[in-house]
DNA sequence: GCGGCAAAAGGACATATGTCCCATTCATAC
DNA sequence: GTATGAATGGGACATATGTCCTTTTGCCGC
C-alpha cells in the first residue's frame, strides 16, 4: 500500500466516476489516493476500521469469518464498490475481511473528515443510503441461495466470476487458484469436499487442473451449473 | 388491516419512540396508523412495495422466497423494525415477504410522501442509513451462521425466538406452531428432517409434542443448541 | 359411527458433505 | 542428492439431509 502522490491523481478518478455529483467539494479535498498491490488485506474481522475505502481500480474480494471459525465469501468488488460505509453507519466492527485480488487503485477518506464534510449532505446520504441498500439486497440474495445450494454449483459460480473479464476473449481461462484449502473456507466447505468436486469437473472435461492453476474448458456447462447464482 | 382514525393515535407512537426527534414534522403529519390482525400478509415477494411501515406494536417475520421455490427465515421484527425501506431506497421490488405473528400496529407513510417530506432531511438520512447498515450487518451474519451450523441448531433457536417474550416468567413455553411444512421450509429444511430433528429433542426431553403445539421443557439446554445464533 | 381428508409421524434409502488419515508431488534448504 | 515440509490428491467411513412412500391420528360432514 502506498499513497499516489500525483496533485491530479485524486481529482482524475473523482471526474471518471462522477463522484463530484455526488461528494461535495469539501469532502473531495479531503480524499486520497492510495494503491495497494494484488493480495493485500484492506480490512479484517475483529479489527478496527476508521477509512472508508473507494475503489476505483481493481477487484476485491470480501468474506466473513464467523465466530465458529468457519468463513464464507460474500462477494466481490470493482470499481466503486466500497468498503467501510457500514462500519462508518452503525460504530459497528468490521465483521468481514476484504482482499485485493489484482493491484487496486482505491479513494481513502478518513471516518473523522467523512463525517465532517458529509454528515449533513442529502446527496451523499441518499447516496450511501441506496449504496448500502443494494449491499443488502444482493447480500441477502447471494448468501440464501448458497443456503440452498449445493458446493458444486457454489464452485462453478466461483470459478466463473473469477474467470470473468480476465480472458475476455477466446482463450481458455486459467484461474491461478489461491491455496485450495482457502478457496475451500471462502466457498464454506471442506478441502476434501471441494477436492472431490474439481475431481469431479476435471473427470466430465470441464477443468483441467495443474499445479496451483485451474484451466477452464467448458464454460457453458460451468455456467449452467451456476445458473442464477452470482457473486458479484 | 383496519386504519385507526383516533385523532391522537399517531402522535402517541411517534411520541413513545421518541420519532420526532428523527422525522421532520411534515413527514410525521403525512404518517398513519394502521392495525393488522396476527398473521395477515405485509408485503410479498415479487410484488411492489408503495409505502414504508414502522412497527409499533407487535411481532413479524420475514422471510425470503426463493427463485429456485425454496424460503429462508430472514429475521423477526420487534418496534420500531422498519419494512419498505431497502425498497423505497432503492427501488427495487422487495424480495422477502412479511407476515404479522400477532396482532401488529404500524405507522405508515406513502414512499410519494416520505420522499417529498424527508429526502433532503439529513437526520431522517441519517437514520434511515444506519437503519439498513444495522440490518445488512445482523442478515449477513444470521445467514452466514446458517450457512454453516446444522439444522438442529437452527431449530433450537427458532424454538427460542419464538418463544421469548410469551412466558417471561417460570412457565412452560408454549408454543402454537404454525403448520410443520411451513415451518420448516423457513428454517430451509426438509419436513422429514425438521420432524427427526424435532422427535430426537421431545426424546432427549427438550420438548413435548403436541398436536398443534409444542412445549419447551429445558430452556437451558436448547440455548445451549443455539449458542451465538439468533435471528433477532 | 363411518368415510374421507389434511396434518403429522416415521421407515427405507439415496445423496451431500464432513472427518480422519495416508500417499504423492514439488520446492527448497542443506 | 537428500531430507523436510507444505500443498495436493484421494480412500474409507460417519453424519447430515433429502426424497419417496406408508402409516397413524384427529377432525369434520353426513
Amino acid at each position: 500500500m502506498r499513497k499516489i502522490t500525483h496533485p491530479d491523481a485524486t481529482a482524475r478518478y473523482v471526474r471518471e466516476f462522477g463522484l463530484d455529483g455526488i461528494c461535495g467539494e469539501r469532502m473531495i479535498a479531503k480524499m486520497s489516493l492510495y494503491a495497494y498491490d494484488k493480495g493485500e488485506l484492506i480490512c479484517s474481522a475483529g479489527s478496527s476500521m476508521s477509512h472508508l475505502y473507494i475503489l476505483v481500480r481493481g477487484k476485491l474480494k470480501v468474506y466473513s469469518m464467523l465466530p465458529n471459525g468457519k468463513s464464507v465469501l460474500l462477494r466481490f468488488y470493482e470499481p466503486l464498490g466500497i468498503i467501510g460505509d457500514v462500519e462508518w453507519a452503525t460504530g459497528y466492527p468490521p465483521r468481514c475481511s476484504v482482499e485485493t485480488l489484482t493491484d487496486c487503485l482505491m479513494l481513502v477518506i478518513s471516518y473523522e473528515q467523512l463525517t465532517e464534510t458529509s454528515s449533513h449532505d442529502p446527496a451523499w446520504l441518499r447516496y450511501m443510503m441506496k449504496h448500502i441498500a443494494h449491499k443488502l439486497y444482493t447480500n441477502s440474495n447471494t448468501l440464501s441461495l448458497n443456503l440452498t445450494y449445493p458446493v458444486e454449483n457454489r464452485v462453478a459460480s466461483y470459478l466463473l466470476s473469477v474467470t470473468s473479464g480476465e480472458n475476455p476473449g477466446v482463450r481458455v481461462g486459467e484461474i491461478r487458484t489461491p491455496k485450495l484449502l482457502e478457496l475451500a473456507e471462502l466457498i464454506g466447505t471442506s478441502y476434501r469436499h471441494l477436492n472431490r468436486i474439481l475431481a469431479q469437473f476435471a473427470a466430465d472435461g470441464m477443468i483441467e487442473r495443474r499445479r496451483g492453476a485451474i484451466g477452464i474448458r467448458d464454460v457453458e456447462r460451468l455456467k449452467k451449473l451456476a445458473e442464477g447464482l452470482l457473486y458479484n
